[in-house]
RNA sequence: GGAGAGGUGGCCGAGUGGUCGAAGGCAACCGCUUGCUAAGCGGUCGUACGGUCAAAAGCUGUACCGGGGGUUCGAAUCCCCCCCUCUCCGCCA
């Protein structure tokens, strides 16, 4: 009935069930048993469905010819509502079956990872992940740089312990120039986005419905990374439900829902949007605990595009492009990675990750994750679009990537531009955001 | 939070149990017209899934009138729950 809410073309999992699975495989799902009852399930739901169909055809010839006997207390027209009962139980039976194989269906499919592009490399995990390009140099430091907590501290301008005792682990707050930095950033990065690559900027909430969390993929799989608001709960203990909502894990769900259930006839499109970004980080527990890498609440500029499968290979890499010119901007040194098939996320079938430098780590970290989806999203968001008047309606391909988290920026520029007497260079790029300020040092 | 009114096709808007996928209008598209001229006439004009077909077109079946459930031989129309929008009051950045 409702299919939508796949996010693999069930057809062709049902027809190339071989090739889906030698293609999940590449990111390391080799669940075969579940693809198989899948494609049972599949031929099963059609054959109740066509039965269902044929059963409701006949219904509706009798209610019809029945609506036309002028006179309802006739016995002609008792015995033919008599006889029509068996049918209604007989239907009834038939839709128990076919909302039982959907709900199996359902469940399975929500679960099942996108199928990753062609031209993904192969790879079980991130070390197969292959270096596109690197932009800038390494720069040169006669000094052991300091990571970015510690000049952070030194400068005052970041209080780990504070944000603890007024919240929790994971959090931080920015004081003076870091978080007039913060600000600074969310603008430069929006106003580059805006008049230079012709994105139009959105701002949206920063709550969302469980509907646009499984529009773009989050739900139902992803329920534990995400911070969750309750309401209604009164209403609930009756039964009755009301709607929860969650908190944006980036600006991805809220901007690429903003076309869910609509056919499009313009595209490409292309939004820019902040949002800030709240992560439980569930699972995560012991992995950069220090500093601001990973937090549960942080910034971000984030971009979407939407276009035709055509233009899709293309947008995608001109997308990655327009999130690389913000470090450019900034002079940051950073590197491109292509993602191997096995380190894909759950809805991607290609993807770049721009990282970015950090000294004090002596790594690149990863700055921004720019994702093509196919039909993924698009088919569980049911957004379309016609290529022209008439035409019919086809699936849309979504794509989106930071452009950039703005924390992690922020932590780049302390640790790429620092100097020996632990003062920060502000990037020249960034000076007309902050008020002119050119460095950042100890008070 | 309290009281009330509503949610119908791209838009407006009829429709209170059968002949309704849904009048009419607008917009759009395709023709025709060119002495009613920022006009007239005719036609087309939702989506999904399935069947037929070599395929497309066409034809055809089913579902969808905010969402879910129920009553009935038959529901856009009746009943229940939810969501949303609007108006008034209260509160509030």
């Amino acid at each position: 009935m409702r299919y939508g809410s796949a996010m693999l073309d069930l057809r062709q999992v049902g027809d190339h069930l071989d090739e889906v699975k030698t293609q999940l495989a590449r990111r390391g799902y080799d669940d075969g048993a579940t693809l198989d009852r899948l494609a049972a399930l599949v031929s099963s739901r059609s054959q109740a469905i066509v039965e269902l169909e044929e059963c409701q055809r006949e219904r509706n010839e009798a209610a019809q010819a029945m609506g036309k006997i002028a006179d309802k207390s006739s016995a002609e027209f008792a015995e033919r509502r008599e006889s029509l009962k068996g049918l209604k139980e007989r239907m009834k039976a038939l839709e128990t079956t076919r909302n039982e194989v959907e709900a199996e269906l359902e469940d399975i499919v929500l679960g099942l990872p996108n199928l990753p592009h062609e031209s993904t490399p192969d790879g079980k995990d991130e070390s197969a992940n292959v270096v596109v390009r690197e932009w800038g140099e390494k720069p040169a430091m006669d000094f052991t740089p300091k990571d970015h907590v510690e000049l952070g501290d030194a400068l005052g301008i970041l209080d780990f312990d504070r944000a603890a005792k007024i919240t929790g682990a994971r959090f931080v707050v920015l004081r003076g120039l870091a978080a007039r930095l913060e600000r600074g950033l969310m603008q430069l990065m929006l106003d580059m986005h805006v008049d230079q690559h012709g994105y139009e900027e959105v701002w949206c909430p920063a709550l969302v419905n469980a509907d646009s969390l499984r529009g773009t993929s989050q739900l139902p799989k992803f329920a534990s990374d995400l911070f969750h608001i309750e309401r209604h709960q009164e209403l609930e203990a009756q039964g009755g439900g009301g709607q929860d909502l969650f908190l944006v894990p980036t600006a991805e769900v809220p901007v690429t829902n903003l076309h869910r259930d609509e056919i499009l006839e313009d595209l490409p499109k292309a939004y820019a949007a902040y949002t800030p970004c709240f992560r439980s980080e569930a699972g995560s527990y012991g992995k950069d605990t220090r500093g601001m890498i990973r937090q549960h609440q942080f910034d971000k500029v984030e971009l979407v595009r939407f276009c035709t499968p055509e233009d899709a290979i293309e947008q995608h890499a001109l997308l990655t492009q327009h999130a690389e010119k913000v470090l450019q901007a900034l002079g940051l040194h950073y590197r491109v990675v292509e993602l191997c098939a096995g380190d894909l996320g759950f809805g991607a079938a290609k993807c770049f990750d721009i990282e970015v430098w950090l000294p004090a780590q002596n790594a690149y970290r990863e700055i921004s994750s720019c994702s093509w989806f196919g039909d993924f999203q698009a088919r569980r968001l049911k957004a379309r679009y016609r290529s022209e008047p008439k035409g019919k309606p086809r699936l849309l391909h979504t794509i989106n990537g930071s452009g950039l988290a703005i924390g992690r920026t922020l932590v780049a520029i302390l640790e790429q531009h620092q100097r020996a007497d632990g003062s920060v260079t502000i990037p020249e790029a960034l000076r007309p955001y902050v008020g002119g300020a050119e460095v950042i040092e100890a008070k």
